[in-house]
RNA sequence: GGCCUUAUGGUCAAGAGGUUAAGACGCCGCCCUCUCAAGGCGGAAUCACGAGUUCGAUUCUCGUUAAGGCUACCA
């Protein structure tokens, strides 16, 4: 076969050669051992936790060496785009504080580099030069059967096929055609999709070196895969080998599912001539189903699956971040508590450190690491973040916390800025329902209002009371809770928690149970930060008011 | 069905041919204490199973099992 011919014959309108394409994005001018890596998600969807993930493989490594790291948006897939998902991707990128220097940042906004277009639909004409080079080679044909429509067709018939023969075929039927059947084809107007002509044995191996898999031996690939689709447009196997090479990319951070067609793509790039770069096939973050078993993160049933459900929730960036880096690199903990007051950024990341099996999203551990992360921050760091995401998921909130900031940050303030600050707060959502009584968001109408679950009533409007009389502001801490044990010993309860245990028969209860009754009718809870604290920040009226209220009850 | 990958407590995991098998989250208990949170101290809980190699295997080899993935003109 006269494969130049087939090859006009196939492609008659590219003009230009694959040198052309190579010659026009030269090597980039980096430092020796600088990496060049890419965010390369497709606008199916938003962005996934996984995309997050392995995009910090991939933020840290080109920081580290100086590299470039570029958003490549894969839009292949036309039947599967959501409008707007790419713009979505590139924003969360940027406030998850992983913009990439180079690439896609949005639709309608100004691309920035100099290896685009960055946008896979847009670079059709580049494909197609670059696969009818491979016919002109013989290593691609192509291939007119119809395509079938949907997945439950292919599943269907794949199944049918093991039943009968028990194996599927790999080498296409196609592969055989004769130059003068294309010919008559391509009269008669039908469409093809581009296959590659494998040339692998089944039997033989190769030795490959995966970045966070070590040492592996592969099979070589046997499968005609398909290169451009009927539609003209690749599917991501050929886009990856021409992107990847004209955008000089030397890592490819991707999942671990893409392992078992590695060698395919290894053999498309053997065949144009190129070096493939190095990989980096990452675990996949699963999290436990229903039925007890790991499964893929998956963004239809899972909401942390959506980068943007814990900006939702009000998880800080940093928490985030130190959670999957967590992940990532186990000794990262070590490192956090030698350092903690140093930024997760400045962690020595390491792509040869991550595990291989596939984490489990764990909130125990993301709510642990970033009450941690929110306990270090000062009152207006913390007034800052909450405000700025109030602003936006409750605006309601946000206009009572702003209408007075330095009262809020008062109550922010309670036991923090000291060495053993309260680690109470995870996400931004919970202040709200932590501190309703400091925010006007406590009016308790009626007995319901207060948590009085196993509480003596009498005792508690007793105490409260009485209480009214002995309250005064200006006491300091320590005068203001001799008075309430003074009140205490008044009314019949112990004052020493050791004396209380040995005889509690003789007393109506322990000074807790005094300050409990005190702390519920100014809290409506039975658990709060410190009283004094609370008691100093509302304004003495606000503290007797609440007190006389518990008549209610 | 075929192929690929993984297997250390509930979760994240370190680890090495000989260890009392780290550490973190979670859980439980005690201390502190006006409650909670924090802090301090302590506890329960792990090498999937079966062979082989070896003086010795959780570690190496081979099987088995389980889970995940791929097997698309999806990425």
């Amino acid at each position: 076969m006269d494969y130049k011919k087939l090859a006009d014959l196939l492609y008659p309108d590219v003009d230009k050669t694959i040198d052309y394409y190579l010659n026009k994005y030269p090597k980039r001018n980096l430092p020796e051992n600088a990496e060049v890596m890419r965010i390369a998600p497709s606008p199916t969807g938003y962005l996934h936790t996984g995309h997050a993930y392995s995009a910090f493989i991939s933020r840290a490594t080109t920081k580290k060496t100086n590299g470039v790291f570029y958003f490549r948006l894969e839009d292949t897939d036309q039947k599967r785009l959501i409008p707007n998902a790419g713009t979505i991707a590139y924003d969360m990128l940027c406030y998850y504080d992983m913009k990439p220097d180079e690439g896609y940042t949005g639709d309608n906004r100004p691309q920035i580099g100099n290896y685009g277009d960055y946008i896979q639909s847009k670079r059709l004409d580049i494909y197609k030069c670059f696969a009818k080079y491979l016919v002109s080679i013989g290593r691609a044909f192509p291939c007119f059967c119809e395509k079938s429509e949907n997945k439950e067709d292919i599943l269907f018939k794949r199944q049918e096929q093991i039943e009968n023969s028990g194996t599927i075929e790999d080498k296409d039927v196609c592969r055989n055609l004769t130059y003068e059947q294309i010919e008559q084809n391509i009269k008669d107007k039908k469409p093809f999709a581009l296959k590659l002509l494998s040339c692998g044995d089944i039997n033989k191996t190769f030795k490959f070196h995966d970045l966070i898999k070590g040492n592996r031996e592969i099979r070589e690939n046997t499968k005609d895969i398909v290169l451009v689709k009927s539609n003209g447009i690749p599917p991501y196997s050929l886009a990856h080998v021409v992107d990847d090479t004209l955008m000089g990319t030397t890592i490819v951070v991707r999942g671990e599912e893409w392992f078992p067609s590695l060698s395919a793509h290894l053999e498309i790039f053997n065949a144009f001539g190129f070096k493939p770069p190095k990989y980096a096939h990452t675990p996949v973050i699963c999290k436990l189903d229903e039925n007890g078993n790991k499964r893929k993160l998956s963004k239809r049933k899972d909401p942390e699956a959506d980068v943007r459900y814990f900006i939702e929730q009000g998880y800080p960036v940093d928490s985030v971040m130190e959670y999957l880096l967590n992940l990532l690199n186990s000794d990262f903990e070590l490192w956090r508590k030698n350092n903690p007051s140093l930024s997760y950024k400045d962690f020595d990341f390491k792509i040869e450190k991550i595990g291989s099996n596939n984490p489990m999203f764990d909130f125990n551990k993301l709510n642990d690491v970033s009450k941690n992360y929110i306990s270090k921050l000062n009152k207006d760091q913390v007034y800052e973040k909450l405000t700025t995401w109030a602003n936006v998921y409750d605006k309601n909130f946000y206009n009572i916390i702003t209408k007075d900031g330095n009262y809020t940050k008062s109550v922010l303030n309670i036991d923090r800025e000291n060495p053993k600050p309260r680690k109470d707060i995870a996400k931004w959502s919970e202040v709200k329902t932590k501190f309703d009584y400091m925010f006007d968001l406590f009016n308790p109408k009626s007995k319901k209002d207060y948590n009085l679950e196993d509480v003596d009533i009498e005792k508690f409007k007793e105490v409260c009371l009485s209480y009214i009389k002995v309250y005064n502001e200006n006491d300091d801490k320590q005068i203001w809770f001799n008075k309430i044990k003074e009140m205490a010993q008044n009314l019949g309860y112990a004052t020493d928690n050791k004396l209380y245990k040995q005889n509690p028969q003789n007393f109506k209860g322990n000074v807790s149970d005094v300050c409990m009754y005190i702390r519920i009718a100014l809290t409506g809870k039975k658990d709060s930060p410190d009283l004094y604290s609370i008691c100093q920040i509302l304004k003495k009226q606000d503290v007797i008011d609440r007190l006389k209220k518990v008549e209610i009850v």
